[in-house]
Parts: structure tokens; C-alpha cells; sequence
DNA sequence: ATAACTATTGTTACCGATAACATCAAAATA
DNA sequence: TATTTTGATGTTATCGGTAACAATAGTTAT
């Protein structure tokens, strides 16, 4: 392990000259400077950063802690976020909480005992607080991404899941289905709240009734599991929706499965739609009716934004950012 | 920032005291260890990572470079790794080295200094062996994943890509193909010159002619900007292959992308076929034929040869396991 | 009862880096 | 020339934890 210590050796000058060197901090003069680089160039030498954290308490690693690293919607907001940080000389490190509220803990503590600098966070329920409490207790600057918590005051990057849901639920209008069901994820994630309070506006202002049996509950995950769905969707089959709003991607895909098992084709005897976009394979087939969210901006914003609130370059007050999404029609989606 | 010390007045006793409640190490009797137990969850203790590590060098957290954090089989990988690690008592960091041999180089010296237990990386190219040196000369236990890199003895994790190519080319021989080209990945990873070279076994196994034109180089990576492939694949109209093994499953997509944008139909006018499968969203509409690799398989077994070689129950010889791959058929092969 | 041992707890030094202060020589100013 | 200022470098203490050793009290053996 080569420290600096050894480069004062060789460079034959005191410790604390080769931290202002590392540091660019202090005043070196031009001859030293170049004698410290050597050495450090001829050792190889990686400062250790816990040493450094252990009394400056500044690190240049940010966190982007995810609840889903499968869902193409968080590579792609890591994506973004990895490429902003790259650019400010920032690390970023993946954590990936499974929707999990203890993953989401353990990660939580882990990066305060580390000491990152600062984290992005898509928090995994409302419990999530608890954490974001961690965080602001140890002064980590944080970011919230894609979903809301109440009583947290923090920089914010959001959808905007009330215009997102009115565009594909109109799509569907359009398309003359009058019946349509949303399967949701589970209401202690404001995103879901948000979809299906604007589903229920939706269709009031189309003067469509709102039937309690046509509103469902799954989670965003990707596992199979649910065939509940599927249960439900069978057993109604006089009064069955005529479409389906999925309130992400892998509910969307779940549900096709499900209703596949017990024989109903898509987009002919049900359409399927649902929020946030599938990976680059759909391009092959173009299947699922979506509303995209610009997710690789999620990230690439967020990152930035919690760069500036580390270096203090950020407006005192909170930011929340919306970004638009875009309604992408493909093939699962037919007239009614 | 809740320290030991804090913890020590609060119980009444030594900061290293505490320590040994901590760390389940050295004799504590009954009546303490609660009275510091108790101070701890009263104070909401985190330990500082920091420090320990700094004195002890040992760290509970493992890191998994992957080289596109966007493509479906990494994140397999990534979610193997992770539930191993979290099985053991370990966390996981993502590092996302984008083929980039720079950012990987980047990624490691970051880990280095910040002390991490060990490595699961899948190397960026040959010249990654810079860094796995690194990680050698600070003794950070790290397995190779995917790919291998001559010259580095280590624990590794291979897919058998001999096996999975015979397998994908024997399928389309089997259609009647007989002009099979090859769109590989660049020859400076270890996979990319191993499907070649079974590409090559294989048809000359089966009298085959091998012809260079065929045999063409792209990228693993999900970019669009390979438009060398169409240009190649649109010149040689007349002696056209039928058939397309891509070496992996962006090469794939990418390549089906331009062959739609010069009206080639896939598969009714070529057969194309992969390495790796796609994410979930394929079931949907199943397309792409591939050999299809136990990723979830390299994370787990990686993490867990890692974690045996950092708390040394590992044997002292290096291990290589290679997992098998199965071909999975869908519609992106045609009889010729 | 005393030596010898064991269980439990405490003390000290150190990991590698840096903040804060100290030093010293050369340059600027009075 | 004497004094102040400035630039360049060094010294010391400290961050929070733990290894290594020290100390103390209570047990057991002799």
C-alpha cells in the first residue's frame, strides 16, 4: 500500500506538501510540484479515500439507489446519471433496493458509513422517509427521482404521472373502449396514487363510470407471481374491460402473460397499455402502447442537481423538476 | 455523527468495549453487552466505515463492474451477485465501465481507495489486465466474470462460448443455411475470439466454406452508430448470406435494425440469431432465436467464490467454472 | 492462604490523510 | 537597515475505529 508518506519519501519533501500537491490546495512551488508528481507517477499511488473521508468528510462518490436494476427505466435513468457524474469527476455507485424497504435500509447505511457524498434516490415506499431522515441527519444531500415523499423537503425530479395517464387513458378513448381496468402498483408509492387518481379524473371527465371491480392492485416488480391478475380478469368475463392501463412496464407484461395463459389474445380481445417503456429489443417488434418517460434525463438532471447542492453552487430552495412524457402507440393497443 | 465514544459514555464503558460488541469479537459479559446494545439502538449508531477499514482493512462490501449496465444479461448478473451478497451479509456496488477501458481504470482506482472487499468484474478488454493488477498488488480479491484475461491467475466464471456457438450454428446448418456470416464483438475480448473461432470449427466441421467477408466486427455495446454492417450486408446482394450469427444480443438488434432500414426482411429474407437472450419483454413477442447464458448463475456463483476467497474457505487453487448455454428457438430463424 | 489462572474491561498507539498552526527564508516596505 | 509581508514548507493533533497489550477482579488449584 503506497501512501503518502512514501511519496514525501522520495520526493524528499513533508507529507503534508504531497496532500496540497493531490489537493491542488495551498501554495506549492513549480519545482516541488513536479518532484511530488513523480514520485506519485513512478508509485503508482491511489489515495485512500478513507483516510481522507475520516477527516475532511468531502467524497467525490454519489449513489443512485434503484428499486428495480432489471426495469429498463432505471438503467436507463443510471445511464444518465453515470454520464453527468463521469463528467463532473464523479463516481457513481448502483444500489439496487429491489423495492425492498430493509434492502433499502442496509444500502442507506452502508453509504452513510462510507461516507458517499451524496445520493440519487428512487425510494422504494412512503416508508422510505425513515431513510431520507438517515441521510439528512448526516448531512448527505440527496435527491428524490421519480417518486414523491411526503415531509421531505429535497431537490426533486419527477414524471409527470398525471399528464402521462390522461394521454394513453385518451388514446384508449379514442380507440372507442369505454370499459378499461388499471392495474396498479401498490399505493404506498405516490407514482401509483398519482395514476390512479388521475385515471379516475380521466374517465370523469369522459363521463365514463368508475367500476371499483376494474381497479387492481399488483406491484412494479418483474416476477410472475400475480396470477391473481389473472383470476380476476377471468372470472368477470361478461362484464370484462375491453382495455388495460398497466401502471408500469412489467405490470404490463405480466398481465400479457396471464392473460395469454387463459386465452386472451392482445390486442384482439383486450388492449394492454401501460406506463414507461420497454428495452431497445421492442424496436424488433414493435408491441406495447406505452407512455415513455424521458428517463435517461431523470438521471442525467438529478445528477446534476445533486452535484450543485454538494457544491453549494445550488439556489438555496428546493427544485422540483417535472419532465414531460410522450405517448408512443404501438401494437397492443386496437380499436374497441 | 454518533461515534463509539458516544456509545461508550452513554453505557458507561470503553469505546473498545463497544468495539467488541460491535464485532461479536473478544469476551463481553451478558450485562454489558446489553447495556451497549441498548445505547447503540438508542443513538442510532452507524459505524464509520470509514475508519474501521482503515485500521482493520477489511470491508463488507463487494463491488460488480459490468461493462453495459443496460444490456438484459448484466443485469441478471448483477441481480445474482446482489442476492448472494446480501445472503452473506455483504453489500454490492455497481460499477457500470461502459467497454470503456478508461472509466474501468477510473472505477478501480475508486475502489481501491475506498477499500472494497472484492471484485466481480467482467474486464472492459485485454487491456484491463492493468487493473486487475492493481487489484492484485492491494489484495482486493476479485473473479473474473464472462470474459477472461490471459496472464491473471484468478477465480473465474465463463459461459462455455465453444459449446453455445456449435449449438446456434448447428440449428441454422439445420435450417439449410449455408452462407452463415458472423457479426462479432471487437477480437480484443476474450469471448469475441472465442465465438469466432468456434464459428469457424463449426463450419469447417460441416464442410462448410468460410469466406472473410462473412466474417465482419462490430461492438457489444447498444449504440446505433454501426452502420458499417448495413453498408457491408447491402453491397453483397448477389452472394448474400442467409443467415446472421450475432455475437451478442445488441449486435443482434442493432444489426435487424439495419437490415430493416434497407428492406431486408428478417427472418423471411435472413436468419438472424444471437448470443444472450433479451430481457423479459421478449415473451411477449417471441422473436429473437439466441443461446441463451445462466447469467443470473455468473452472479451468484461469482459473488459466492468471492466471498469464500475473502474469508479464505476457499481452496488455495484457482477455480474456473464454466456454465453451460441452451439454445432457445424462436422466429427470428427461418428454414432457408 | 497464596500462587496461578481466567474472564472482563481498559489504555495506548496507530491506520492515512488533512486542518490548523508554526517556521523560516526571501521579498517588499518603511 | 530594520520591519513587515509573503511564499513555501514543516509539525502536530485529529478524524473513528481496532490491534496489541495492560490491568483488574474474581476463580480455581495447590
Amino acid at each position: 500500500m503506497v501512501t503518502i508518506y512514501d511519496i514525501a519519501t522520495k520526493a524528499n519533501v513533508s507529507p503534508m506538501t504531497v496532500s496540497r500537491v493531490i489537493n491542488k490546495s495551498g501554495k506549492v512551488s513549480e519545482a516541488t510540484r513536479t518532484k511530488v508528481e513523480n514520485a506519485i507517477n513512478e508509485l503508482n499511488y491511489i489515495p485512500n479515500s478513507s483516510a481522507r473521508s475520516l477527516t475532511s468528510k468531502k467524497s467525490k462518490i454519489l449513489s443512485l439507489v434503484i428499486t428495480d436494476i432489471t426495469n429498463p427505466f432505471f438503467t436507463k435513468v443510471a445511464r444518465g446519471a453515470e454520464d453527468k457524474a463521469k463528467q463532473m469527476g464523479y463516481s457513481l455507485l448502483l444500489c439496487n433496493s429491489d423495492e425492498d424497504i430493509d434492502k433499502e435500509s442496509d444500502y442507506i447505511n452502508m453509504l452513510v458509513s462510507t461516507g458517499v457524498g451524496g445520493v440519487l434516490i428512487t425510494p422504494s415506499e412512503d416508508k422510505s422517509r425513515k431513510n431520507l431522515r438517515t441521510l439528512n441527519k448526516y448531512n448527505i444531500p440527496f435527491i428524490l427521482l421519480d417518486r414523491k415523499i411526503e415531509g421531505i423537503n429535497c431537490d426533486a425530479v419527477h414524471g409527470d404521472s398525471q399528464e402521462g395517464t390522461r394521454k394513453i387513458l385518451e388514446h384508449l378513448i379514442n380507440k372507442g373502449h369505454r370499459k378499461i381496468a388499471i392495474i396498479n402498483g401498490p399505493l404506498d408509492i405516490s407514482t401509483a396514487r398519482e395514476r390512479q387518481k388521475a385515471y379516475i379524473e380521466t374517465l370523469n371527465a369522459y363521463n365514463l363510470p368508475v367500476h371499483e371491480e376494474l381497479i387492481l392492485q399488483s406491484h412494479y416488480k418483474n416476477k410472475d407471481s400475480n396470477s391473481d391478475i389473472s383470476k380476476l380478469l377471468s372470472v368477470k368475463l361478461e362484464k370484462r374491460p375491453t382495455a388495460i392501463f398497466a401502471a408500469n412496464n412489467f405490470i404490463a407484461i405480466n398481465t400479457i402473460k396471464e392473460l395469454r395463459k387463459i386465452n386472451i389474445r392482445v390486442p384482439e380481445d383486450i388492449s394492454v397499455v401501460c406506463f414507461d417503456d420497454l428495452d431497445p429489443s421492442i424496436d424488433l417488434n414493435p408491441f406495447l402502447t406505452v407512455v415513455a418517460q424521458p428517463a435517461y434525463h431523470f438521471g442525467f438532471t438529478g445528477a446534476q442537481m445533486l452535484i450543485e447542492r454538494i457544491e453549494k453552487t445550488a439556489p438555496p430552495e428546493f427544485r422540483k423538476i417535472v419532465l414531460p412524457s410522450k405517448l408512443i402507440v404501438r401494437n397492443s393497443s386496437a380499436h374497441n
